[in-house]
RNA sequence: GGAGAGUUGCCGGAGUGGUCGAACGGGGCGGUCUCGAAAACCGUUGUACGCCUCGCGUACCCAGGGUUCGAAUCCCUGACUCUCCGCCA
């Protein structure tokens, strides 16, 4: 949520980033708005002081042994009064409230303007792997290697859901412990496993209410959500406390199925693994100083290349333009892999820094060296989603005869085998 | 699922209709004392919004309604926590 002071001060700002972001807030409506409020709160103010001022003189009128009732009779019409008011003052603010809830981040400062097109590479690791044969794809070296199946798991649950089998799920799960083991020990994050049905205040809070309602799943008899990613659990962990200086930074690192509609995105790049409605994901959340969070945005880019240079994966980092940013973020880096069988990078984590505007909505805050409570900056990454960094894997990691050489790094976490 | 108890400020814990944003204790911060520290003593210590912004007003005692001139206090609904019973991975 942007600051309405903010708002106030600045509405040209927002009016830019509601255009480049191709949202659809009205920020005049939000001032205008604002303006009645503020208008109707200090008149319900007054009325409510000369209430109190009044009736606590009443006890000592009575005390006095002087006739209270037309003093009573009259009370009771500023009562009345203050209660119209009341219901008037709540309708405002609670759309207002849902107007705010309406306006994107701002993108920050550097960030590209325009669309998907206008992303920028800034950096690269590795090269796009040759082969001295035809590279096979996700789903013939599923076949060959017996990964995956599709056309059983659309059977139980429809497309887009994935039954890893045998080999496959014993690869998908050495993944997500990888993932996890790596962050926890060589970047020093904290493990969170959070809940994966989460309430709509907490939707709310990290952004993707009330926008994205119709890409979520949604549990009608107990009105819950299953996230689409534990960036909504993890980052709503601290949501209404103030917290003390000396915990900041906060680092987590948390494992959790994502489960996403993915409405009106059909027959769009949905091959094999590659756009699922369930899939699992290893993210990253970070709460920090607010002076600091563009430093962390970089540091956490790396967290997530270490990995895949650990995997042995060629890929990509681009900045994200106006237009392909999320609702929440300011600024968001990609890290795009190669998945040389299917001969096309695929985005495999996207790191965001969503300055305090999470922090705002889910009311986060915490105290600062002088003791002054501020709103903290929230950012969060994958590192990484599973079925791409999966897919990317057995592509460049495949032999001429279909087999697949597991990374030495995941070893460990198959039997110490070479090959899968 | 059934029965009961509870939810107050950083923490503990008073407060059952009026001047209570809230006693008291602890903690934190500042000061006195000291070479320094401890102890003792004194002071201070919530968040947000608004306005005619050294100041004043309003809101907030789990949330939302209700009763009343007036609600932390009474009534209703809900959430959460704890205890017991039932069920269960």
């Amino acid at each position: 949520m942007i600051d309405l002071k903010y708002i106030r001060n600045y509405p040209e700002l927002l009016k830019a980033a509601v255009i480049n972001k191709n949202e659809k807030a009205d920020i005049d409506q939000i001032l205008e708005l604002d303006e009645i409020k503020r208008k109707r709160q200090f008149e319900f103010d007054n009325l409510r002081s000369e209430q109190k001022r009044i009736s606590s003189e009443i006890p000592e009128l009575k005390k006095a042994g002087a006739d209270t009732t037309a003093i009573m009779a009259e009370m009771k019409s500023t009562a009345a009064a203050i209660k119209d008011m009341t219901i008037e003052l709540s309708k405002i603010t609670s759309d207002l409230e849902n107007l705010l809830l309406t306006v994107p981040n701002l993108p920050a400062a550097g960030v590209p303007l325009g669309g998907e097109e206008n992303n920028q590479q800034i950096r690269a690791w590795g090269e796009p792997k040759k082969f001295d044969f035809r590279p096979l794809d996700q789903v013939e070296l599923a076949e060959i290697n017996q990964l995956f199946d599709l056309k059983r798991a659309a059977k139980m649950s429809g497309s887009g859901f994935i039954t890893y089998t045998g080999k496959g799920a014993a690869l998908e799960r050495a993944l997500i412990n990888f993932f996890l083991d790596f962050h926890t020990g060589r970047h020093g994050y904290e493990e969170l496993s959070a809940p994966f049905i989460v309430n709509r205040q907490t939707m709310t809070g990290t952004g993707q209410l009330p926008k994205l309602e119709n890409d979520m799943y949604h549990i009608d008899q107990d009105d819950m959500f299953l996230i689409p990613t534990s960036e909504v659990s993890v980052t709503n962990f601290y949501a209404g406390e103030i917290l003390p200086y000396s915990l900041l930074p906060r680092k987590f690192v948390s494992y959790s199925p994502c489960f996403r509609r993915e409405a009106g995105s059909y027959g769009k790049d949905n091959k094999g693994l590659q756009r699922v409605h369930q899939f699992n994901k290893v993210e990253m959340v970070r709460f920090v100083q607010p002076e600091t969070s563009f430093d962390v945005l970089e540091e956490m880019v790396h967290d997530a290349e270490d990995i895949l240079q650990a995997l042995g994966l060629h890929y990509r980092v681009v900045i994200l333009a106006t237009g392909d940013l999320s609702f929440a973020s300011a600024k968001t880096i990609d890290l795009e892999v190669w998945a040389p069988g299917s001969d096309k990078y695929l985005e495999v984590s996207s790191v965001s820094n969503f300055l305090d505007f999470q922090a705002r909505r889910a009311n986060i805050r915490f105290r600062d060296a002088d003791g002054k409570v501020k709103h903290l900056h929230t950012l969060n990454g994958s590192g990484l989603a599973t079925p791409r960094s999966f897919i990317a894997l057995i592509e460049t990691w495949q032999n001429e005869d279909g087999s697949i050489t597991i990374p030495e790094v995941l070893r460990p976490y198959l039997g110490n085998r070479e090959i899968l």
